[in-house]
DNA sequence: GTCTATAGAAAGATAGAC
DNA sequence: GTCTATCTTTCTATAGAC
């Protein structure tokens, strides 16, 4: 404080600072509300600036939900343990997160609330190719390794949107267990066998 | 139709047909562009009347949405066919009608691009509770209808997120054949049997 | 029954002071 | 580096003419 003008007064930041709590803020809130249910003046004011920082820092309401999606993606929350165990580990951990009292914030639920917009759905779509699909096809066998990793991505997306974006009753009062055996039962059929089409008919 | 002041002028209607065009384009405009991507101009415009006849008529956008809402999920599109045969049947119509060139209205469709709206999330859950859902229940044998049809409805809604609406290239790619087999796979593993906790530890 | 015109609010983005 | 103030557009909804 008694140093030239870097004295702290109570509100000032470095531009790194200030541009990673937007940035935080902004993940929250495209989470919870959606790219077309937050304006930047929302994003900013929980993050203790302007609106006009947003665009200072990223150019448009656009380049900032990029990045946040990238941040959102980024992590491994999906796909986790090994190849014989994530299944299983992965219905578990979604019945959990996706359970009506969890507030917790995730990349489905960004893109479950986004996707509507067809810009924001492009931006997912490339997240989704860059981080998650690629850690789910190494940990596939057999054939058609991409596409069975999209499908599995599918039915976890929409569980999560009947269970906690549109909330359907019976999905919000499961029994846990219950649930995340179905869930895992239906993984394991994607990620195991049936990938020849020998037996099909 | 030459009788009293029913002549036609070319642009004169009564109100049922009015009414009938505006809710018409509704369901088109929001299957497309969701709740928050369209607006009452654009879908006043499409039926060939002024925004303000939207109100007119419904009162609100969101009274509007309510209606959309209820004749879209009124056909029973997921559900046809009888118990035995109605998960390989819903399977390749879902495939067939999310396919990339197809453009179909589907009642998925506008839930999709709608849910991040909140209010529209809440209308869409009263709307499958009052329609699909209980047909779908009654067709499920066992234990746990409730929470296996809406388990069900999860997989359709997330192959449709996925393929139609973010639009993941291996998924929109794949041998329609094959994407249906999968799908079949998944809702006769839910409609079949393991309903019974009894085998699961 | 349908229109034009507009009120009133909120959005994204920008200019310029300090 | 951050602010206040404003521009411009777009939205839902309403008032009042014909």
């Amino acid at each position: 404080m008694t140093r030239e003008e870097a004295a702290v007064s109570p509100r000032r930041r470095n531009a790194a600072e200030t541009r990673a709590a937007i940035l935080q803020s902004a993940v929250a809130a495209f989470t919870e509300h959606g790219y077309d249910g937050v304006g930047v003046r929302e994003i900013a004011g929980a993050a203790g600036v302007t609106a006009m920082l947003v665009n200072r820092y990223f150019g448009s309401k656009e380049q900032l939900f990029a990045e946040a999606v990238d941040v959102s993606f980024a992590p491994r929350t999906v796909v986790s343990g090994t190849a014989a165990t994530f299944t299983s580990n992965a219905a578990s951990r979604l019945v959990a997160r996706s359970a009506a009292h969890a507030e917790d914030l995730d990349p489905f639920l960004l893109m479950l609330r986004s996707a509507g917009n067809p810009r924001a759905a492009e931006i997912i779509r490339d997240g989704i190719q860059r981080h998650v699909r690629k850690d789910l096809v190494s940990l596939l066998k057999g054939g058609n390794a991409a596409e069975r990793a999209e499908l599995m991505l599918s039915v976890i997306a929409g569980l999560w949107l009947m269970r906690k974006v549109i909330g359907t009753p019976a999905l919000v009062d499961a029994d846990p267990a219950d649930l995340a055996r179905h869930v895992s039962r239906i993984l394991e059929g994607i990620a195991g066998g049936l990938t020849a089409p020998a037996q099909a008919e």
